[in-house]
DNA sequence: TCACTTTAGCAACAGCGTTGCGTTATAGGA
DNA sequence: TCCTATAACGCAACGCTGTTGCTAAAGTGA
């Protein structure tokens, strides 16, 4: 929403953030892999180096020797020197993380809500677990960059405003982005749970991760969409709606209104015991989705799949493998959110890293 | 696919596409309302707009006085400063449009290509076909930026190789851009048919288009995605293969080996005289995308759906407005493609222009 | 010891948007 | 008619970006 023009401060952080997207998946890496990989002269890079080094996120790592030649200064990344926190926001419960500069969780706190919840309530909750988060884990207040909450939509991203949230009556064009940054006294980031969770994956797979989804199944299922390499959100942050694709325009009724959403369909064989049959009824939908959005990885995750991961990992991936054709060029991978019952609120928290350190993404990352 | 790191030049030429950008789709506009739009500082726009002027691109149009002060200069685009050949390859012909900076098609030309076409058959044709349009359409052959070819996948963007083309024999890992290149003697752009036609869309339309679809209904639906600001192709180039969306997973089987398929299901219909349920299903296929991706502009195009374009444009209308919840702020415009049978031809033609002075995209462009 | 190779960094530079300020052209009041 | 306020414009100096040219440093290998 900011102005779109240009300048040089604009420049310097652009160039910053992308040796910042390669030092993070990149163990450790030198002046010439860098200048390599982004076109820069080693000359700006040295300058962009020295900057990082300045503000404390890489650190030199010793020298490599490559043969004969002066040896090259190897640098790493500073995990310790940014953290922020990630809020995950359900009807039930709410769930904070810490996680540092390289997306990795160092502490998680879970405090049960009251029934149909203030925005007031909510928030003293987030206050008083994030005392206990920073007691348990200690880190220097400065180093934590912000706050990011996820939860479930429909909200406008844009504005930092809760829409709605179903069955919470207190939950109508709340500005949560704003009472949040006032009462926690912090940056803070609002956005829908998938969209945050698939923020994680990508924030933690690096460049590779161009194009993704990270599917979520836990009283609703729903995909947050990773596209050119950043969070795409559609036209009233309602994209990634893919619990309510139809699949059998004939099918039963919906809640949404809409015949045969994928949602009823699954839902119904999960209550019938027929898990298979909703694996399969997933896969279906996932298919169409790649057809559309032809993303190159698929991430699933959420409580209600955690359950039998093994099974809907394996009838997602026949689906792709069998359903789509040309499968030779088509690649793509489908897996398990690494991160489990913490996908969302650690993308929360990457979000907020994600604001300040990545913007582009490179296509491949540091070669050999 | 050319290296990520930015320098000045960079950041001119973003300035400047910024620029053209807001040119394109205002009439006329002035220092200030450019500076407000993009937060450059005045001088900054001074200079921006200087380059322009030099370069053709823009040219002053007299004075606005605004009351009490020195009247403000104001300029506009000058659309015959640039120019973009688009061509757009069926199994049966080719056709070639002229468009102008502004997206307008300022002359056309198609030719029929004979059976089982070779490349160099196409190519032969497509030069014949570009003399014959100069010489109809004379430009200064300076301000012709280059050509862009739209036709069906799947083919490989990045690369600018036709992976396959279905029914065409000599159509396997073709490098086409290349090739046309070297034959054409011109910068060649190729993409896949529907994704150049969005691009038309978008070209045509300016900032407020950030998210929208192209559904091309013709010998296959296919759709075009531009999302955020720009054409999404997904990690392959194969992102809007609509018509494989499964809409009943029980139904009928399609040729691309799954079932259900929007695509039989549409075709079924339409052999058997039932062209309302074909735009019906199209509708629920559209509003399935619209869950996914959350665009604000649905457009229709294709000639099998030019037939019955209002009834089409009502059906769709309707789904989105019947079947979409909270359609309060869930705004989305269903229209169909002023550019008719050119869509694609043009679209070609703008992604050229697009790649030259195209590259961000505004909220809200030029106030008042 | 010397030639060679590779890396690192200082210094000067071109070009971007920014800032400061004087100039120009208009409206409106004295 | 003159003067003042106002708004737009543009020259010039500036800070900062990445770039270029060149020198120094630190190794290998003969």
């Amino acid at each position: 929403m900011d102005t779109p023009g240009a300048g040089l401060g604009y420049l310097r952080e652009y160039n910053d953030a992308l040796v910042v997207g390669l030092a993070r998946t990149a163990p450790q890496f030198d002046r010439s892999s860098i200048a390599a990989a982004t076109g820069l002269t080693p000359q700006a890079v040295s300058k962009v180096l020295a900057r990082l080094v300045a503000d404390g996120l890489i650190e030199p790592a010793g020298v490599r020797r490559r043969g004969v030649g002066k040896p090259a200064t190897i640098y790493r990344i500073v995990p310790s020197s940014r953290y922020a926190i990630g809020v995950h926001v359900t009807r039930a419960r709410v769930r904070l993380v810490l996680t540092d500069l390289l997306g990795e969780v160092v502490a998680g706190e879970v405090v049960a809500l009251p029934d149909d919840f203030t925005p007031e309530q909510l928030l003293s909750r987030v206050d008083a677990a994030r005392e206990v988060l920073l007691r348990r884990r200690p880190v220097d207040p400065a180093r934590i960059l912000g706050l990011g909450i996820g939860m479930v939509g429909p909200l406008d991203h844009a504005n930092g405003i809760v829409r709605d949230a179903h069955r919470l009556r207190h939950w109508h064009d709340v500005p949560l982005r704003e009472l949040a940054a006032k009462r926690l006294l912090m940056p803070v980031h609002l956005d829908k749970d998938v969209t945050a969770g698939v923020t994680a994956e990508a924030w933690r797979r690096g460049g590779d991760f161009r194009d993704g989804v990270l599917i979520m199944v836990e009283s609703g299922i729903g995909a947050g969409l990773w596209l050119a390499g950043a969070a795409y959100r559609g036209a009233h942050t309602n994209a990634g709606e893919f619990g309510h694709m139809v699949l059998q325009f004939d099918g039963p009724r919906c809640v949404c209104g809409r015949h045969g959403c994928l949602e009823v369909l699954h839902d119904r064989a999960v209550a019938g015991g027929d898990v298979p049959l909703a694996a399969r009824l997933l896969g279906v939908g996932v298919v169409n989705l790649l057809q559309t959005t032809d993303v190159g990885h698929v991430v699933l995750a959420g409580a209600d799949l955690l359950g039998h991961h093994d099974l809907y990992v394996e009838e997602v991936a026949s689906a792709v493998r069998v359903q789509v054709p040309r499968a030779d060029w088509l690649t793509v991978t489908v897996s398990v959110s690494a991160l489990g019952g913490d996908v969302i609120a650690a993308g929360a928290a990457m979000q907020v890293l994600n604001a300040a350190y990545g913007r582009p993404s490179l296509d491949g990352g540091l070669g050999r």
